[in-house]
DNA sequence: ACAATAGTGTCTTTCAGACATTATCCG
DNA sequence: CGGATAATGTCTGAAAGACACTATTGT
C-alpha cells in the first residue's frame, strides 16, 4: 500500500513546501503493547497435567513519572516510524521479544492520563504461545495479582481491553492459536479457551465446534501416566 | 475517569517541571469521522416501499493537499482536548451535525499518508438514523458511488474498514438500532440488516432472532396501499 | 487395580433455513 | 378483486447442551 504523494501543480507544491510543521499543538504519540502468554505452572501431583496460566508482560519504569511502578512495554512513535515499526522496536528494546502477533487494540486519549504531557497511546494486543515466553527485561505477571497492583497510567484499564478483546474474539477467529504452540492436545486448547473466557467448558461439544480448525499431526503425548493424547495443529490462519 | 497526578515527592516535581514536551518528533493527530446514515429514496410506485440506502458523509477539500477532493470530515485534535471532542467539534463545523452516536474505528498511521507532514489519524464511525441526516456544508455520498470516485488521502480504506467494522458488529450488538429512527418496522429494519451484510434474509428467521430486541409500540403504520405494519423500538441499548 | 486424562455415543433441546400460507390494507 | 406488504405456521436439519460411557496409559 505504499503510494507517493505528487503535487498537482506548481500551486500546490509551493503549499507543501511552505507548511509549517510546528503549528499545531505537541501531543506525543505512544504505542503500549498488552503482551499476553499462556504458561504451564507446575503441580504437585505428578500425574497430573500442569494447569496454564494466562500472564501479562510488565515492565519495571526507571524514571518519573510513576517510577517503580510496573507499566506495559512502550515507547514514542518516531517521525518516520509505524506504530507496528515502533511496537517491535520497543518490543524488543524492553522484554527482547521479536516477530510477536500483533494486533491493534484502541487507541487511549484522555487528556491528562500523562503528567508530563499531552500523550497519546495506540494500544496493541500482543499474543505468544509457552515456547516464546523467555524475556528479558520485563516481568510476567498472573492477573488476579494485576487486580491488586497500582499500575502506571491508565494501564490497567488498557489492559482490561485487551481482555475483553480477547473475549470478544475467541469465538469468531483463529486468534487462539497465537497463544498455542505448534503442536498442542485439544485438552490444552480448551483448557485456554477456559481462561480466557472464564467459564468450564463441556469436551465434547468443544471437540465438535473446533474440529474444522485444526488438524491431526499424527503424533502422541506420553510418559504422562495416564492414557496419552493425539496433536494438533492449528488449520490455516 | 478524571484523575488528578499528584507527584509523589519533590525530585518528581522537579522533573516534571522540566520535561521538555517539544523535544520528541512533531507527529500530528487528527480525528476522522465515517458517517453512515440510512435513507430513503422514493420509488416509482407510490404503493411500493420506500428503498433505503446506506450513505457517507463526505465534505469537499477546499484547501491543498487534495483541493477539490472529497473527504472525510475530521481535523487535528487540540492539545486540551480528548480526540472525542474533537470528533463533535469537527462534525459540528463540518457537517452541522451535533450528537451523534460514534465509537472509535481504528488509528491509521501509515508514515506518508498525509503529504505535508507526519499526520495519525483515529478514525471514529458515526451512525445516524434518516432523522438526522440533515446537513449542511458536507454532501452524502451512495457507496457504490464511492468505489469509482477518488478521495483524499487514505480515506476510501477507512471508509471500507468502517463497513467491515458495522457488519462484523451487527450480528452480535445492538449497534443497528444507531441506524433506526425512534419507531421502525421489522420491514425496515430487515433492509437495514440487508443492506449492511449485503444479502438477502428470510423474514420468518429474521424476526425470530431480533424479537428479543424490540418491543411493540402498539402503533401501525398506515394509508399505504398495503396491509398497515407494527412499530417497533428498539429495547435496552 | 487405580488414578488420571482422552475420547466417543447419544439423547435432548434449541435454533436456523426454507417454503407455504394467511392477513390486511387501498384503490 | 388485485396488487402490495405484513405476519405466522411448520417441517427439516444442523448444531449446542448435557450426561454417561468407554479407552489407554504409568505406577
Amino acid at each position: 500500500m505504499k503510494k507517493v504523494y505528487k503535487a498537482s501543480c506548481k500551486e500546490e507544491e509551493k503549499f507543501l513546501e511552505q507548511y509549517d510543521s510546528k503549528a499545531f499543538d505537541p501531543i506525543a504519540l505512544s504505542v503500549d503493547a498488552v503482551v499476553l502468554g499462556v504458561m504451564k505452572s507446575e503441580t504437585d501431583n505428578y500425574r497430573k497435567l500442569d494447569k496454564q496460566i494466562l500472564r501479562v508482560l510488565l515492565v519495571k519504569r526507571e524514571e518519573y513519572p510513576y517510577k517503580g511502578f510496573y507499566s506495559l512495554p512502550g515507547g514514542f512513535v518516531g517521525k518516520c516510524e509505524t506504530m507496528e515499526d515502533t511496537l517491535s522496536r520497543t518490543l524488543e528494546a524492553k522484554t527482547g521479544l521479536k516477530k510477536i502477533y500483533s494486533e491493534q487494540l484502541y487507541t487511549f486519549g484522555e487528556v491528562n492520563r500523562d503528567p508530563r504531557m499531552r500523550i497519546v497511546s495506540c494500544a496493541y494486543i500482543s499474543l505468544l504461545d509457552e515456547g516464546k515466553t523467555q524475556v528479558s527485561g520485563a516481568k510476567w505477571f498472573d492477573l488476579n495479582e494485576i487486580e491488586q497492583m497500582r499500575l502506571a497510567f491508565d494501564h490497567k484499564e488498557i489492559i482490561n481491553e485487551a481482555l475483553k478483546r480477547l473475549r470478544g474474539k475467541i469465538n469468531y477467529t483463529n486468534i487462539v492459536f497465537h497463544m498455542m504452540p505448534q503442536q498442542f492436545t485439544i485438552s490444552e486448547l480448551q483448557e485456554v479457551y477456559e481462561i480466557i473466557l472464564g467459564e468450564k467448558l463441556l469436551a465434547p461439544a468443544f471437540r465438535r465446534t473446533i474440529a474444522g480448525k485444526i488438524v491431526d499431526t499424527g503424533k502422541m503425548t506420553g510418559n504422562a501416566g495416564h492414557r496419552p493424547s493425539r496433536l494438533f495443529k492449528a488449520l490455516e490462519m
